[in-house]
DNA sequence: CTATTTGCTATTAAATCAATAGCATAATTA
DNA sequence: TAATTATGCTATTGATTTAATAGCAAATAG
């Protein structure tokens, strides 16, 4: 049920595992990036905490990105509730950017008003 | 049908549609960081060549997401078929650290085998 | 004991994604 | 000119995923 992508193996983009589209496999899934975020942002917290910083998500959801984060190795358990690894720390730190980037694109979208 | 995260309004991830979240909700599709990869990568193409170059997505999705993209301006059509916007490309920019992020991760997943 | 918090599951429904076939148009070739 | 090929898609049918809501069991607090 909980199926992870691997590098190594068949994932979305790359029959042979290429990890880059494993890692987009992984967390090109609805809140995945969001959840990540989200719990980086506001440090170790409990799973309805956690809940309520991303506003909308439903309990089921929330619980079946965790376990995919955590078996991904980016988040795991603490005292507190749940927190990001080091390694999700780092993946944080690489999406911080595109922060920066989303701006530029509202910007733009509000100029230009996507015609579609 | 075509539904696109604007920034402004709810998305998920926020209400108010903070520009991350709402990016976060385009690009956190299946397929939707795949193609914008691919393309970037292979520069502009046909239609088909881009399916090939994803190598398992189906036409539905990939046009689906393209659309998507589109509307979002981050790809465009151009006389060779498609091809990201200078918006497209630094996204893309912004991503292509996240490759080395992989390498790690899929390292780590390799010595410590995920319990799940 | 009672109330609250926490992590999470059950259920049902809706939305999304996927696989495949195939069509219409335009360019190319025979 | 007729046939072939390339291209950008859509239609159809299922499978999978996501969503919304209610609510439960265990631990903690009072």
């Amino acid at each position: 049920m909980t199926d992870i992508p691997r590098p190594g193996q068949p994932v979305r983009g790359s029959r042979s595992g290429a990890p880059i589209m494993a890692l987009f496999d992984l967390i090109g899934r609805r809140w995945a990036m969001g959840v990540l975020w989200t719990l980086a942002e506001i440090g170790p917290s409990t799973f309805r905490h956690l809940q309520e910083k991303c506003e909308t998500i439903s309990p089921a959801v929330l619980n079946q990105r965790l376990k995919e984060l955590k078996a991904a190795g980016l988040v795991h358990r603490v005292e507190q509730g749940y927190a990001v690894t080091q390694l999700g720390k780092d993946l944080y730190l690489h999406l911080v950017p595109l922060g920066q980037v989303a701006k530029v694109w509202a910007e733009n979208l509000a100029e230009e008003p996507l015609h579609s």
